[in-house]
DNA sequence: CGCATAATGAAAAAGACTTGCATCTGAGTT
DNA sequence: AACTCAGATGCAAGTCTTTTTCATTATGCG
């Protein structure tokens, strides 16, 4: 299966990043990784630990989300309720894509248009940024 | 001054919502908008506060402000460091415009280009939103 | 296997924001 | 100008998310 195949090979490209890094695999950044890969919207630490059934301590999915941050493998996202809520960030989508958040119940839509990228290399270069 | 003279008329129109909507002109919501209006960029309730030379409690700040969101006098973002930041929405800005956030120091950068308008109402329409 | 160092858990702290409640005040009414 | 009352405020306490500290555990390279 086409689709399988290719999350087995990020999950490869994952742990090679990771170990570049001197960043180590463990049990909990594996399962973390894994439900990321399985959810449809950003999620919260607090809903990713409570899928993880308590296999880890709460406090280990705020540091793992954070790393992972860091690393670029995992995006973060504010939908304006005070509470940040992580994607896995997958190679085969183009670099991004965007979220529309309903005001009142926070429902969220994602978004398969993708903003005019010669706008966006145009502003960062204006501007001084580098166009990640 | 054309400046000052447009100011003026958006505190009048200010002042009007307010009433419209059982809303007081309070001391403390004075000082808050006419700081907002000083503001380059969107402003923290903490900081806002200490401008304030504690005028007023912070939660008044806080109070405030989710008032003036909630009548769309002002705008909320998240710049992705878990605090809420606040901007006064000018009606001679075009509705909206874009910020670009430096993921280190939180640098804030406003852009004057607009994401095409076009594709914003097409994705709008597609999922079922008001385009506001 | 052994070791250096990264990762974890538990508890506590930090920070942003909210709520309850008594008091105060804006602004319409008399 | 005084009256009235719903809306606004201050203060204290509470909630919720996220971070930090530190002692303990465990990954992964040699």
């Amino acid at each position: 299966m086409a689709h399988s195949h290719s999350h087995e090979h990020d999950l490869i490209d994952i742990r090679a990043k990771l170990r570049g890094k001197d960043r180590r695999i463990t049990k909990p950044r594996e399962e973390i990784l894994e439900l990321l890969g399985k959810e449809e919207h950003p999620v919260t630490a607090k809903t990713l630990h409570e899928k993880l059934s308590k296999s880890c301590d709460l406090v280990t999915v705020y540091r793992s989300l954070k790393m992972l941050e860091s690393m670029h493998l995992v995006k973060r996202f504010d939908f304006g309720d005070n509470t940040a809520r992580y994607e896995l960030i997958c190679p085969d989508d183009h670099g991004h894509h965007h979220h529309l958040i309903c005001r009142e119940c926070r429902t969220v839509v994602e978004i398969e248009e993708c903003f005019d990228s010669e706008l966006e290399s145009k502003i960062a270069k204006k501007h001084g940024f580098k166009n990640v």
